[in-house]
DNA sequence: GTCTATAGCTAGATAGAC
DNA sequence: GTCTATCTAGCTATAGAC
């Protein structure tokens, strides 16, 4: 057997670089294999059940990503509640390149990808909520009111990329991160 | 010279409705044509510009629905206030059919759909920006307030619209209209 | 494991009859 | 103005050499 040509995390990199700029149907294999670094054929090895598969690995990736880059770092009761707000943010803000960036949730959730993907999707924004909420419950809020701030935290997320995005204009992106934070310093 | 066989609202309402369930590349002209009620080659007829051009005019046919529908009535200063507001927010709430549907100018701008409308994307929200910010000063707010609201406000709305579509759970976009009109009875 | 070559299909777009 | 039939380019996917 061959060498492999390009490491798992690079591959995944690339390939979740191409679908959350060009979308599901928008993304073609020829664009995917040279986003990974690889020709089409080779992508096939790598990913058996083709394009679908690259969309389901790199939603498992990026699950991956957000459990252990925000959550973990959420629940760390080693460290202030303060300090984990502010760094996660932080982490937020660099995973949309400070919002110049779009969210591949949202972007593989367009066209038929809800009908691939729905599943998946529908369950990451899930433990979204899920996991805000239980951060926000440390600050004394009762549960209804941190799920109601959990959801509206990730409502003005996804909201502020789509606009930003379409406006040229990431001060909207960046000025969200600030609100989110002032919603759980009152 | 035939008579036309749809006609031009039925036919903007139809497409309209493809594009924005399917994205740009998700919209194939045989399904654009079987929205429009037409086979794909009376579509070329009707666009000469082929995709790019129906896209162009969906875009243009929802620019106008938006300035006859939102922009006008809450411009109107014989009815009051909180009457307006109360009249967008219902017609808001029925362009995206309680949330259950998406906004056409997010499925435009994802994928290559920013190269092609870029700039009536961008325009779009500024114009929306713009008509409710000039709103918010009937409310005594500053311009600096009230354009803070105003892009909240379709910030909140395009995001709940992409959360709803991907948890299948409108209530976050109900739940989202009426926060917006909390934001003015303040 | 990666590659070149290619199959099979569907996309966007067009020609020309009515 | 609408239609059937068709063109070409690009797509997803596969076969088989190395």
């Amino acid at each position: 057997m061959r060498p492999v040509k390009v490491e798992d995390k690079q591959l995944m990199e690339g390939l979740n670089q191409v679908f959350r700029s060009k979308g599901y149907e928008g993304a073609s294999l020829n664009e995917l294999a040279e986003g990974a670094g690889l020709k089409k054929a080779s992508l096939y090895h790598r990913f058996p059940d083709g394009k679908k598969g690259i969309g389901l690995a790199v939603l498992s990736y990026s699950s991956d990503w957000l459990h252990k880059n925000l959550y973990e770092l959420l629940m760390d009761k080693k460290k202030l509640k303060e300090e984990r707000l502010e760094m996660v943010l932080t982490r937020i803000k660099e995973l949309y390149d400070d919002g110049k960036e779009t969210c591949v949730l949202r972007s593989l959730s367009m066209e038929s990808g809800m009908e691939i993907f729905g599943d998946q999707i529908k369950e990451e924004m899930h433990r979204w909520i899920r996991n805000f909420t239980e951060f926000g419950l440390e600050f004394g809020l009762s549960t209804d009111q941190s799920t109601k701030i959990a959801k509206q935290g990730l409502i003005s997320i996804q909201g502020s990329l789509v606009v930003s995005n379409a406006m040229s204009d990431n001060s909207l992106f960046l000025d969200t991160l600030e609100e989110i934070k002032l919603k759980y310093k009152i």
